[in-house]
DNA sequence: AAGCCTGATGACTAATTCGTCATTTATAAC
DNA sequence: GTTATAAATGACGAATTAGTCATCAGGCTT
């Protein structure tokens, strides 16, 4: 594989800096998101992981991007994740991208089709 | 900024738009994230919601933001991690694209590219 | 000292997802 | 018609979170 997930432990420091960032307390933030007192410590602690409804109302309130909260990207409000296949690519020259596109298109043209030797 | 919560019924449509839009059927979508093929259609057809961890396999596995496939961001350039490349890339075998991985790694730690550094 | 705020932690039931499997439907190809 | 694939759907126990509440520890203020 060319990604790895990062641990999911990166989303509690977020959680917390994004908090202290925005001046609030664990209570604040919590009222303002609808959410328990406790479940913002459990998150903070890494005791549980937030569900998806609430990874969004934590982004919201916080106003970052759930990537940011995840570990996805490195700063708040950072789109884009470039993941490792992208990173080399666009750190290669005009020639070696080129040569890269082609094969990469020629293969996929070639026999790529998904499933033809699967199961 | 990114304010207001959207229904969290978006993400149906997003994680199939972006799906579709990288080629994979539901079942090859599964192999390459980890999941059950019944879960991925689980999440399109509304069913369930991803959880935490499977949020993130998605987008990491899909090369899309977690604010797209949560509706919080409406630009489709953000799908453009990838464009072309990666659609081909994604449509590669598991040999095949083991092989482009070490070929653009190769590539990208040898020559580099001149001006342009990492990152 | 006492009181208050912040945060951590544990317990409990209800609700949800996970992982797996089986079944069904639709579509397309042979 | 038959076969194969993609997708939808449902069921099930196991695992996890939600929501709520109680308790405890530190720090700070009066």
């Amino acid at each position: 594989m060319i990604k790895s997930s990062p641990p999911s432990t990166i989303f509690p420091d977020r959680l917390r800096c994004a908090r202290e960032y925005r001046g609030l307390t664990q209570g604040e933030l919590a009222e303002r998101s609808g959410l328990q007192p406790s479940a913002i410590s459990h998150f903070e602690t890494g005791a549980r992981k937030p569900s998806f409804d609430n990874l969004r109302l934590l982004a919201d309130t916080l106003d970052v991007t759930t990537d940011y909260l995840l570990g996805r990207v490195t700063e708040f409000k950072e789109l884009a994740g470039a993941d490792e296949l992208h990173r080399h690519y666009n750190m290669l020259q005009e020639t070696d991208r080129k040569f890269a596109d082609e094969l990469i298109t020629l293969l996929a043209s070639k026999g790529g089709a998904p499933g033809a030797s699967k199961k």
